[in-house]
DNA sequence: TTGCGTGCAAAGGTTTTGCATGGCA
DNA sequence: TGCCATGCAAAACCTTTGCACGCAA
């Protein structure tokens, strides 16, 4: 992907925009749809594809059956990467940094011998405002 | 789900007999068609998603795009929760005792406001023979 | 001009739903 | 008998692919 075409131009806007939101590509046509200049399904999918390997993008799926969502992490180099949380109760999203996973991943990769990948690894539970 | 069908004994008799191994619909499917009694994509599907909510299968998405995978997880005492483990390269299923992961689901209850229940959870990543 | 990007249409695969039939209790 | 379960067919859904046209460099 080398060409600075509109939609991918404008599709770099609107992600910088929903920092920290997930969002799905259905969620992203549908939003250039309201602004009367949709880009193509097939296109959004390209360039989000595009945008994950370039670590721009995370990709994560919380639920099969349900589309895959992507957030926006841009340049943030070395720092602490999310951890999902999804409310098994009301079905929010949550993105929490929290350096005590990542003491548990180096934990459980030295003493467990298994490398946790924080990116594809959602916690399940009860968010505070269902508890 | 009431009636002991046929269909739903026969599921059981299969589940039981791969405990701790990952599975899908299709792979269910093929098994019931090799033996010359399959059973309906449409059954399977129904039969999977009750024992789901009864705890009797756990459910779980290692890509989107592939099948959901499900294990039988049966009637699990309420002892010290297991974590689990899944190898994103070989589908191994992993169960581990953890007492750093116990201490970070204390953290984040109490810093994050979110009560992480670790029998849902499954932590994705890669195991030591697949490095 | 070169060749990548776009987007329509259609395919791909998994899961769900409609509906008539069949089977458990 | 009264329901629930079954399974075929078809829809629903997200995502990918084929291909002709358009646009960036």
């Amino acid at each position: 992907m080398k060409y600075k075409t509109k939609q991918r131009v404008a599709l770099l806007e609107y992600l910088e925009a929903t920092r920290d939101k997930h969002i799905t590509v259905a969620d992203i046509r549908a939003h250039f749809e309201a602004q009367g200049e949709p880009i193509g399904t097939t296109t959004l999918y390209r360039q989000v594809e595009d945008l994950v390997r370039e670590g721009v993008l995370r990709k994560y799926i919380v639920d099969e059956n349900s589309a895959a969502c992507f957030a926006y992490v841009g340049e943030q180099p070395t720092e602490t990467p999310f951890v999902h949380c999804k409310c098994e109760r009301c079905g929010r999203l949550l993105h929490i940094r929290c350096g005590q996973f990542e003491d548990m991943q180096k934990h459980i990769s030295g003493e467990h011998d298994f490398a946790v990948d924080p990116r594809r690894t959602v916690l399940y539970g009860i968010c505070a405002d269902c508890k």
